[in-house]
Formats: structure tokens, C-alpha cells, sequence
DNA sequence: GTCTATGCAAATAATTTGCAGTAAT
DNA sequence: ATTACTGCAAATTATTTGCATAGAC
């Protein structure tokens, strides 16, 4: 995957510098959906100087030459993920983490033919929101003890 | 709707304000995915006095009650959703237009057993991406114009 | 050597918050 | 009368930008 990006930087005069290389390295194989600043932070344990603009930069021309994807559902913080194979994701809404659903619903997913011919398609999403194992326990429990009403 | 509203906030115990109210009315029948922004500026030509921090409030007041679905796919601002009914969108990344999927995805998203005992999903999102009829039009004028590369 | 990338600080912009006064119940 | 709501201004936070310098090619 690095390899590749380099290669797809390089392709197009984007330079390989060592924090951008840095930036890879942090999203290979990662499968945390970090934010910028979560990017950031693990970064500079290498790299003391590094900037956070430095990040964001780099993070949207991965973006633009599609070496990532970026998930805008935290109501927070945007999301970054390198797993470009295609997948969904579940967000709980109680403590917002996000899984990965290894899933292929592009048959299933068809548009209308109508649309099909006014809108041209290059990609398709599927969130689904729910309530994980854990944040389902806890409210269980905090309602055992009365601390939520309904 | 208006009605259905007012009753659950009644309900609540939250009160019914004339800003909430006049909320209520821009956002019935809205199809537009409008921001807080937009809902302040239209609610504003008759309550001169309103302030932006009560829409905000009242937004999450009514995304809390599940009375307004919240999209926060755009960049820049989080859109307002008032149809609860099950439909999905269309994004165009050329002019970021949000058009409305009047199609039930439902039975073919079905989740893998292994997960469906594991995360109580509420709600499923389909999120298209793509081009519109009028930005597929304008890059191929642009392309013949050389004014863009690839 | 050329031209892009970096780091810094300042700017932007959306959203949130604190609080005193106001109004719905 | 009580309690929640509003408007205002200030605070917060993510992200972006301008620019001088450094560094990849």
C-alpha cells in the first residue's frame, strides 16, 4: 500500500517527504478510522516538529488522488480510512465507534433506471446506526439502577 | 407533521415556543437538506429576533426526539432532514446537491447473522456519490475546452 | 536550480455555552 | 409559580490559509 502511494504521488510531481511518508506509514493497515488530530499525535512521536496543517494537507491530497476515504459521520471530527476495499460501516451512537462491515451490496444496490441516466455513480455508502454490545449493556445496567428514564 | 410535533414535545414536557413553531413550519415539506444557517435566514424574515443559537438548539431538541433526521455528509455544514420516511440520497461531488432516493433498500441490506446479535442497528443510511446531470454536462464542456487535464 | 511542501501563526467558520432576562405551562 | 427557552456575546473547535523557509527532485 505504501509502495503504491508513493508511486501515485510521484505519477503525478507530488513530492515524498518524510512526513508524508510518516502519514502513510500511521494509516497502513489501520483500521481505527483515526481523525487528523489522532493522526497527528502518533505521527509526532517521530516527528517532534511536525505540523497539524502538515496533516490535513497531506490527508486531502490522499484524498483527492483516491488513496483514502473520508467519513464525515462524527458529528465531531472528520474520519480517515485507508481501507479502500469496498466495505461499510456501522456507527454506534453511543460511544461512536466505527466497524468495519466487510459486506457487498453492490448488486443489491441498484438505482432506478430513471436516475441512473441523470446521475452518474462512483461510489455508494452504507452506514448503518445502532447500539454496540457495550453501550447495550450499559444501558441496560443504568437502567436496572433507575438512572434513565425511559 | 406541525401537529406530530407538537404533541412530542408536549409530551416531553419541552414547550412550545412561536421560534419553534416558526422551525416547525420551514422545515415541513422541506426537501431542500437545509443547514441551521439557511433555516435561521428564512425564519428571520418574521421573527427579526431570533437568534442562530435557537435554531441550533431547537435542531437538537428535535434530532433528540427523532423528529428530524440529521446528514452530515456535506463538508462544510451539517444538513436537516424533516423526511423521516425511509429514503436514501444522491450526493453530487461537483456542486454537493443532496437528491432525495425514494427506494427501499431495506430487505437487501440484510446484516450477517454474526453481527446482528452483536449491534442493535436503529436506522441504515445509503449515501450515493456521484454526478449530477448539469456538473457531467459542464465538465465536458470544460474538457472540450482544454480546460481541464485528465 | 526549480518548484513543491513544511511549519507557524493567524484566520475562518460552524457550532456550543454561560447567563441574565423572558415567556410557556 | 415554576421551569424551560431565548438572545446575546463569548468561547470552543475543526479546518484552512498566507507566507517565509526548507527540502525533494
Amino acid at each position: 500500500m505504501i509502495q503504491k502511494l508513493i508511486d501515485s504521488f510521484r505519477k503525478k510531481g507530488l513530492k515524498i517527504t518524510p512526513q508524508r511518508l510518516a502519514i502513510f506509514r500511521i494509516l497502513k493497515d489501520n483500521k481505527s478510522h483515526p481523525s487528523a488530530e489522532e493522526i497527528y499525535q502518533r505521527v509526532r512521536k517521530d516527528y517532534r516538529t511536525l505540523s497539524l496543517a502538515t496533516v490535513y494537507q497531506t490527508l486531502e491530497t490522499l484524498e483527492r488522488i483516491g488513496g483514502i476515504k473520508v467519513l464525515r459521520f462524527d458529528r465531531r471530527k472528520t474520519r480517515y480510512d485507508p481501507d479502500l476495499s469496498s466495505h461499510h460501516h456501522l456507527i454506534c451512537t453511543g460511544c461512536h465507534k466505527i466497524t468495519d462491515l466487510r459486506q457487498d451490496y453492490s448488486k443489491a444496490l441498484r438505482l432506478p433506471a430513471s436516475l441512473r441516466s441523470r446521475f452518474e455513480i462512483n461510489g455508494c455508502n452504507v452506514i448503518f446506526y445502532g447500539i454496540c454490545q457495550e453501550c447495550g449493556r450499559k444501558n441496560k445496567t443504568q437502567r436496572r439502577r433507575g438512572r434513565i428514564k425511559s
